[in-house]
RNA sequence: GGGUCGUUAGCUCAGUUGGUUCAGAGCGCUGCUUUGACAGAGCAGAGGUCACUGGUUCGAGCCCAGUACGACCCA
């Protein structure tokens, strides 16, 4: 059979993938076994497949294939989220190129556009993610605003509400005025900005000629002032307290008040107040019983109320058109370059605009305390643990969430106001809002059509901190079978960047709705960045396209090369070389099948070169698969690759392949062959959650696999008892190996040469065990066991053993050089064992195994410094 | 401004209750090696006062305090 030299990731995957698919072997239903449930985080709808969703999806891959293979009734639960803003702008958009402004159609007519869209490119990412290799049970795939998820969002709203926990009031909230909604504290991004201070001048009334210096920032939102303020205390000002000034332009009078909050030291010590356009003027404003001005229109323009001026123009206009118009009348002093935090909207970027307006609000004191005692209490486990700060430092101060948006597409809050009064019902439909309304009014006769429901929509995060409930529809029909068996679900893998958006909520709904917690392990990943520690972003353009590299690198070495440099909680600087070394990893394993596949077997018995071979490599897999255990179960997940790596790299390949391995053209024992394959499948075994294709192929490829038989669905292997003997010793004969390889590229002594090799040693047990290995890999004729050194050689010592290798000319002098030079070292080393054994504190206070320790490594320095200064005498001589 | 965390090899990171001369790994780098698995490779090798200063201790990369620089979160 010939194959191929290298290993080619594209059709095999893409075998591979169909044939899973095709046998269901994802699917999950429960049965007897325990269950082991991730569910994904939903990416949007609008989203495309991006390096972060790679980084995340592998890692969950990795965790929920490896449970699989462990035993577990392992499910993953794939599902997209609806994204009210995004989506609802990219609708809008798409709708404009056709010539459809949203507000000439009706609510009904773009939501039917909207979810043709979602039909559409909603799918999308998922279908990225398959390439991915990502094993989550297709057939159950989610969206926030399915039917029955929809139902439970709502219920969650009416039952907040009946509790008293949903209020409606007036708020200072975050306006995004392009997408005309407000947006949460979550959602706004702050930036430093390069603006102006405006220094203006108000006219204090009744002294002509006489101003009052005010500094902003923003000058056009004096069109919304109603009073200037000054500290109490402030000498400068203390005169003015109870006068009037002039708005400048706007010719409004205004009081000139005292307020604490004004800081002196800022600007010139006066602060114009816009309670309408600024949070914290507002509450001075409430402090003082100032009018409210709304300057502004929803969409960023200036309104009527502003005193009739620049009606209709854009904020950000006006700012520079009142600027010139201040300067023409003189009223501006100066204008001077000022850096500001300004914020913008996560979803438009658009500046974000503090906006008085009627909102929905979730009180969050209460409902949040479980939420935050299950992290403190260790009951859920954020990991890397740091995090637990931050979320209980946000926890305690969280505050009230404004849940409605002012969009279409999302879940439309479940309030029916009753027509000719200020009244409303909250209720999950129109039948039970009107039945509720005829009590509240005790009007009977009351009808649908005097109902109208609220417009705005729920915060998506309103119905994604159900998700780990809801796709199972725990709210809607509490108890079901599926509920009790998947939920609480296991682990969470996302980014930090959404711990209070989402994952902080999910805690808070599980406990709120469900009594449970929602997962048990929130594994925080890093970001991903490029190799200048830059975000990736579309804007910067430093972003590969994912599925361009699985083209080029196949899955299994995205997977790998993104793994590679990311521990838990570290950003991940990507480097395409590390792709690179995945797929060069992958085509390593290839090699080493395309090894043991040519090999022929005859009828006898096992060698011992062949016995030992596999003893030690065998003992090393249960070592080995035991750490892995370990490192699983503490999520470190990208260090139990680099121990996979390193045990098919070095031990397998670099080392076993090589002991074992036949001369050329000749067979091996065929039990070697079956211990060797055997080992081969443990590797593959242990594997395959990182590298699902590639394993999956080989496997099928080493032995003959009975029908619907797969790697992916088979079962780790149980490790039994290490030999730590035969590990000891072979590290011993490794050392000794890589020792006499140096000493011959030192010498410049070609390895094709065969020579005999002499050993000198109190305990030669390991060397006569690994005799056949070491004849082996170095190339010796023979090893004799001496003692004393032979003629014509040059010595190595590894450990107290001395090793003595033929060389055709000895410079005595550099042999001596190198000899000192040892002893010299072991010297110190066992002068600073000494030191420690000579302390009567260290041995009256140090752990006995800790003195042991040092009384070994004194023995064994002795021991070698012994076998140094014989070999120097000999040389003497 | 408030809070959290970090600083170990050229780069990215490990270093598990203080105890091998403890200073590690991967990548990169240097030298040698091209007919039998693999150059997408093999073999060997070089690289660090563990940010700085002081303290605790028989003993500090690890514990404490301060300094410098950096990152992130919140306002």
């Amino acid at each position: 059979m010939e194959i191929s030299r290298n290993y080619t990731p594209g059709e095999i995957e893409e075998h591979w993938s169909k044939a899973w698919d095709d046998a269901r072997v994802f699917r999950s239903v429960p049965d007897q076994r325990p269950a082991y449930t991730i569910t994904i985080p939903p990416p949007n709808v609008t989203g495309i497949l991006h390096m972060g969703h790679i980084l995340n999806n592998t890692i969950q891959d990795i965790l929920i294939r490896r449970k699989r293979m462990e035993g577990y009734n392992a499910l993953w639960v794939p599902g997209t989220d609806h994204a009210s803003i995004a989506t609802e702008a990219k609708v809008v958009q798409l709708l404009a190129q056709q010539g459809i402004r949203k507000q000439d159609i009706s609510r009904e007519a773009f939501l039917e556009h909207a979810f043709a869209w979602k039909e559409k490119y909603g799918g999308i990412i998922l279908k990225q993610l398959r390439k991915l290799g990502a094993s989550c049970d297709w057939e159950r795939t989610a969206f926030t605003m399915d039917a029955e998820y929809s139902e439970s969002v709502i219920q969650v709203f009416c039952e907040l509400f009946d509790k008293g926990l949903i209020y409606r009031g007036v708020r200072m909230v975050n306006w995004d005025p392009q997408a005309q909604t407000a947006v949460s504290d979550e959602e706004v991004i702050y930036k430093e900005t390069q603006g102006n201070f405006y220094h203006l001048r108000y006219e204090i009334e009744g002294q002509p000629g006489q101003f009052l210096v005010v500094a902003t920032t923003r000058p056009e939102t004096i069109l919304g002032d109603t009073a200037v303020a000054v500290h109490p205390e402030d000498s400068r000002y203390a005169h003015l307290h109870g006068a009037h000034v002039i708005v400048p332009l706007v010719n409004r009078r205004v009081p000139i008040i005292a307020d604490e909050y004004v800081d002196r030291e800022f600007g010139t010590g006066c602060l114009k107040v816009t309670p309408a356009h600024d949070l914290n003027d507002y509450e001075i404003g409430i402090r003082h019983n100032l009018p409210v001005i709304d300057a502004l229109n929803p969409d960023g323009t200036i309104s009527e109320a502003g005193g009739g001026l620049y009606v209709g123009m854009d904020r950000f206009a006006v700012r520079k058109k009142i600027a010139d118009d201040l300067e023409a009348a003189g009223l501006l002093e100066k204008k001077e370059p000022h850096k500001h935090s300004v914020g913008y909207s996560e979803r438009t970027s658009a500046a974000i605009e503090p906006r008085l307006s009627l909102q929905w609000f979730l009180k969050m004191e209460d409902i949040s305390r479980p939420a935050l005692d299950a992290v403190v209490n260790g009951e859920v486990n954020l990991i890397p643990g740091r995090f637990e700060n931050t979320y209980k430092h946000w926890m305690e101060n969280v505050r009230d969430w404004c849940l409605s948006r002012q969009l279409w597409w999302g879940h439309r809050i479940p309030a029916y106001y009753i027509q000719g009064t200020n009244d409303f019902v909250v209720a999950p439909n129109e039948a039970e809002a009107l039945e509720k309304a005829r009590i509240k009014t005790g009007n009977p006769a009351l009808s649908a059509a005097d109902l109208s429901q609220e417009s705005d929509v729920l915060d998506t995060w309103a119905s994604s901190w159900l998700w780990p409930i809801s796709v199972f529809n725990g709210i809607t029909r509490p108890g079901n079978e599926e509920f009790r068996y998947y939920y609480p679900t296991n682990d969470l893998v996302t980014a930090p960047e959404i711990l209070f958006f989402w994952v902080a909520r999910m805690i808070i709904a599980g406990y709120a709705f469900t009594g449970q917690k929602p997962f048990t392990n929130v594994y925080l990943t890093g970001i991903v960045r490029d190799d200048k520690r830059r975000k990736m972003s579309k804007s910067l353009g430093n972003s590969p396209d994912p599925l361009d590299l699985i083209t080029q690198y196949g899955a299994d070495g995205v997977r790998v090369g993104m793994l590679f440099a990311s521990a838990a909680g570290n950003d991940l600087l990507y480097k395409e070389q590390l792709i690179e070394q995945g797929r060069n990893f992958a085509n390593k394993i290839w090699n080493a099948f395309r090894l043991v596949k040519g090999w022929t077997t005859d009828e006898r018995s096992l060698s011992a070169r062949e016995a030992v071979s596999l003893e030690w490599m065998e003992a090393r897999m249960e070592q080995v698969s035991r750490e892995l255990v370990e490192d699983f179960a503490k999520f470190r997940i990208s260090e139990s690759l680099m121990t996979v790596y390193k045990l098919i790299w070095d031990d397998f390949c670099s080392w076993f392949l090589e002991m074992i391995k036949p001369d050329f053209g000749q067979p091996l024992s065929a039990e070697a062959l079956d211990r060797s394959i055997s080992l081969f499948e443990d590797l593959l075994h242990l594997l395959h959650p990182f590298m699902p294709f590639i394993t999956e192929e080989l496997w099928h490829n080493l032995r003959e696999r009975e029908a619907g038989a797969f790697l992916c669905t088979s079962q780790l292997p149980d490790s039994q008892g290490d030999d730590k003997a035969i590990l000891s010793d072979m590290e011993v004969v490794k050392e000794a190996i890589v020792a006499v390889r140096a000493f011959r590229a030192e010498k410049g002594l070609s390895p094709k040469d065969a020579f005999s090799l002499a050993i000198k040693s109190d305990a030669p047990a390991a060397f006569e065990k690994g005799a056949p290995v070491m004849e082996k890999l170095l190339n010796l004729t023979d090893i004799r066991f001496v003692s004393e050194k032979p003629e014509g050689t040059g010595s190595i010592r590894v450990g107290a053993h001395e090793l003595y290798i033929p060389q055709p000319q000895i410079d005595v002098e550099a042999e001596r050089g190198k000899i000192l030079k040892e002893i010299e070292y072991t010297e110190g080393f066992l002068a600073s064992v000494n030191k420690k054994l000579d302390n009567e504190n260290f041995v009256k206070n140090a752990k006995e195994a800790v003195i042991e320790a040092e009384r070994k490594k004194r023995a064994d320095a002795e021991a070698k410094l012994e076998v140094l200064r014989k070999s120097l005498a000999e040389l003497g001589e």
